[in-house]
RNA sequence: GGGCCGCUAGCUCAGCUGGUAGAGCAGCUGACUCUUAAUCAGCGGGUCCGCGGUUCAAAUCCGCGGCGGCCCA
């Protein structure tokens, strides 16, 4: 309506043909013998004017018991009024779908968020930001996936149900399947799958998919959530920064507005390029510690015990790093950083830096105190990979619940040669938050879980 | 899991130290043929989240529970 007419003049509706609307009535200004009716129809307005003089009588009435919230069917003629809106004049009006509920207020729309989410349907019809939120998520993921496909990657779907839930440290949901007698684990991460295709030949691969943590419920964590993960082969996790900057800044000037952002609640530029720091760098610098002597048993559970970063008994040196960084480091990480050179502890599949094995090379992108996305050259050598695999066995007979599960299977691709290759997750609903300026994840999924209401 | 906060009309919210529960919007009736949160006059509308306790008297004070939010682990 509003691009077919929108640039004509009153003289130039004149000779305008009569056109069907049908959307929600959302507003209404009664006269009795005549009244303006709002429609919403989708992004923008359609202002129809019902006159008793214009209309037979029997749809005159029609129009005299319409509700806020019926969805209407209109013919008119388009003009402009005395104030210069575009509006159709109705010839024909009929009811397409009657409301039974009254909507939220107008004014005020619908502030409980609990019904936000519950009857989201109503959220959307009354709050036009939340429209736009969802619309922005539609477009940053549509941007995803032709920035991949320009850069040569190919989109694959690899199982949600998993025997061995790996890929990443969580804790899974379980499932059972009835015919095959099995329990199956929805997937906390695509990460072995998706490498096992590129020992297969596909040399640039990602997925768009859900994955499920059993975990707790916060601002940036829900236990359904979209990831973003890609695999490059014949790449290394610093190309994959590279890669990391062009998409983020592509999308923030492409479907945000611009490289200058607030994001929960502190001003961000993501210009490029970003700093790049190590983790022992970034921990020497907030303790005071020597770089040189991070690892070293006795210091770091000191530092430890002191930033109250202690989870469990028997935790490793670079277990006890991570645990420190995020304590003490990585809430203050406002503007984007990429931390790089993890621990070799808690990074079991990710390839050791050439110079000093006792890390790894990786990174975690932080923006505004928050994780992301997360890469690394991946690890290659099967035989590595087995004796990590092992070491995560001991750290969950140890007591780490979040520790990896052994995969044959993916020891066995290893065996069959995969390429150097970088990795990289990143999480879209967060990445959907940076974008939209979103406070809480919720805010940027349709339906977030909730506990079921009690039926009273 | 712990702490704090919230839950009152369809919606948004008042309701103080306990004393017959209110407004705006929405709804209904009437007036009004160019409004933009239209305007004007009138009317109806409540399991005050639930259960228990204290009290002559509880939306209000206390306890337990439910759902949600924020912070912490």
């Amino acid at each position: 309506m509003q691009a077919r007419f929108g640039p004509l003049t009153a003289d130039e509706l004149a000779t305008a043909p009569s056109v069907a609307v049908a959307a929600r009535v959302v507003a209404f200004r009664d006269f009795g013998k005549a009244g303006f009716l709002q429609l919403q129809e989708g992004d923008s307005c359609v202002q129809v004017h019902a006159r008793q003089d214009r209309l037979p009588t029997a749809t005159f009435e029609v129009y005299r018991l319409l509700d806020l919230g019926d969805i209407i069917g209109v013919v008119g003629r388009p003009f402009r009024t005395r104030t210069g809106e575009l509006t159709l004049e109705a010839s024909d009006l009929r009811i397409l779908a009657k409301a039974l509920h009254p909507l939220p207020e107008k004014w005020h729309g619908l502030q409980d968020v609990e019904m936000r989410y519950r009857q989201r349907y109503l959220d959307l019809i009354v709050n036009p930001e939340v429209r736009r939120t969802f619309s922005v998520r539609s477009r940053v993921i549509r941007h995803v996936r032709d920035f991949l496909e320009q850069h040569g990657y190919i989109e694959v779907e690899t199982p949600i149900m998993q025997p061995i839930a790996g890929g990443a440290a969580a804790r899974p949901f379980v499932t059972h399947h009835n015919a095959l007698d099995v329990d199956l684990y929805l997937r906390i991460a695509p990460e072995l799958y998706l490498k096992r295709l590129v020992v297969g030949g596909f040399d640039r691969v990602f997925e768009i998919n859900r994955n499920f943590r059993n975990e707790g419920i916060d601002a940036t964590h829900v236990p359904e959530f979209t990831m973003l993960e890609l695999y490059q082969a014949y790449a290394t996790y610093e190309d994959l920064m590279s890669l990391t900057e062009e998409l983020l800044v592509g999308l923030a000037e492409r479907v945000g507005g611009g490289t200058r952002l607030v994001f929960r609640g502190q001003e961000l530029d993501l210009a490029p390029p970003w700093p790049r720091r190590t983790v022992t760098e970034l921990v020497a610098t907030a303790s005071g510690v020597p770089a040189d002597r991070l690892l070293e048993p006795g210091t770091i559970r000191g530092l430890a015990e002191r930033a109250g970063a202690i989870e469990r008994a028997g935790m490793a040196p670079g277990e006890l790093l991570i645990a420190v960084f995020e304590q003490l480091v990585e809430p203050t990480l406002v503007q984007p950083t990429f931390v790089t050179q993890f621990p070799v502890e808690v990074s079991p599949l990710a390839r050791r830096n050439e110079r000093d094995p006792r890390f790894v090379d990786r990174f975690e992108l932080i923006i505004g105190r928050t994780e992301l996305a997360n890469a690394f050259s991946e690890l290659n050598d099967p035989d590595d990979q087995r004796a990590r695999f092992e070491e995560q066995l001991r750290a969950r007979a140890a007591g780490d619940a979040e520790a990896h599960a052994m995969d044959e299977d993916y020891v066995r691709a290893l065996e069959h040669g995969l390429p150097p290759t970088a990795g990289e997750g990143i999480g879209i609903d967060r990445l959907v938050m940076l974008l939209t300026g979103a406070s809480s994840i919720r805010e940027v999924i349709l339906f977030p879980q909730l506990r079921p209401e009690t039926a009273t």
